[in-house]
DNA sequence: CGTTAATTTGAGACCATTCAATTTCGGTGG
DNA sequence: CCACCGAAATTGAATGGTCTCAAATTAACG
């Protein structure tokens, strides 16, 4: 079992996009980490942190949120295995956000020091990091439309196709189906919404036969049509890249 | 008149933040760039585009936008001198929202090419850019709390104390005083609210003594309880960084 | 100064919220 | 395996913030 390292899924991903050499597939493989597991809704990154390690998620789901000093919370991104939950943190000095995990998960925590050199020294890696800090950046920009101009079957909809394609990529969601172990109350705090009327947007997706959502399994039964209503544009996902 | 270079406001704002050599320095003076100008709304950069360069911003204003099928707009980000407004866009392929310049502004060109070079020979330029897309991307985030949690006085208070802290970076803004040449439609596209309701709200904050704002001028009246209406913190502009 | 853009006002409709209660689900221990 | 429990999902009714549509007023500009 030890033939299989932890990074090698974090390896594949990057190496297919910038074409790293075997050197800089090694280098990365060499980083030190250190294995940790968080429990439903713990706390992974605390805004206000001055953060010493980069997270990247193994197993389960992690989200980012902020807290009103009202008490109310937005969900910021979602977040699945061989993503990194707070890049930016290698950089920026102190975390400006939450980082929860959604389920019960499985992270390696990468010293900043080691995961910033490994950049200086290797194009291709930084150039593989800085993407990844870019594309999470054209996620949020969509985000920023999503809950501010669409309504809300738009905006379930929408957030439902963009996790479609993310799980499709990594084999998690196959034939539009896939584990769903969001509540709807995290559904509605990503969205905006109230976890009422979350659910009564959901159970209208379902009349209308978009698709379908029971025992933590959502499928998608019209793809084209949960993709008009959501008003989704892949674009920003920049997949290809 | 030539003694002065167009990026040497830019050189200033990064080697402050990254403790440049005289070399690094220099290595952005000697950038290749074209000066352009555009009018009020016009289009700096478009979605799908496959981009060449990348834009300063040297006078006037400019915001980020993306369009929905049906028409309405959703203004993602406001950019003033000195920022970058589309600096993704050296590593990411296609361009995936709309760039309009806010009033009459100019900005410098400089292509992608040279840019990213830039970036790969000098670790402190590289750092300098990279840090200016995590920090937008840290503003993307509170704006996607700005709309999806806050009401309607609260999101156009945190985004003129947004604006109020940035712009007195450049001295654009003092005593809480700048010019403000946003529409009230602009600042309900940013807010995702409606124009009609923009205004009420307007008025809303100046019955309430925390704003004044007329022929374009704003004024911030009551710094504490515009901070407070808006639930401002301003952890994630970065700034100290 | 004339013309268009921007701001302001009013009234009514609607989407989403609030608050509360009920039902279902998921996990746990007896 | 069933009884129990807390969490999650669901339902109802009333409220409210924001929107829509239209018209009037004011400001900006050539």
């Amino acid at each position: 079992m030890s033939e299989f390292h932890h990074l090698e899924p974090l390896v594949r991903r990057w190496s297919k996009r910038c074409r790293f050499s075997p050197d800089d597939c090694d280098a990365v493989r060499a980083l030190p980490y250190t294995r940790r597991t968080f429990g439903k809704d713990a706390y992974i990154v605390r805004e206000g942190e001055h953060t010493t390690d980069c997270t990247l998620l193994l197993r389960g789901f992690a989200f980012r949120q902020k807290l009103l000093t009202d008490g109310d919370r937005q969900i910021i991104s979602f977040h699945i295995p061989t993503e990194f939950v707070d890049l930016q943190n290698g950089l920026l000095g102190v975390a400006d956000h939450n980082v929860q995990s959604l389920n019960h998960s499985e992270v390696a925590s990468i010293p900043r020091g080691p995961l910033m050199s490994l950049a200086d020294e290797h194009p291709n890696i930084r150039l593989a990091m800085w993407i990844d800090t870019l594309i999470d950046s054209s996620v949020f920009r969509e985000w920023v439309v999503n809950v501010g101009r669409r309504d809300s079957r738009a905006r379930i909809a929408h957030l439902l196709c963009e996790l479609v394609l993310r799980l499709e990529r990594t084999g998690a969601c196959r034939d539009g189906m896939f584990d769903f172990p969001l509540t709807q109350e995290q559904l509605a705090d990503a969205t905006g919404l109230t976890a009422v009327h979350t659910n009564r947007t959901l159970q209208s997706l379902r009349r209308d036969n978009l698709i379908q959502l029971s025992n933590g399994i959502l499928r998608v039964v019209d793809w084209e049509g949960l993709r008009e209503v959501g008003d989704f544009d892949e674009l920003y996902l920049h997949q290809q890249v």
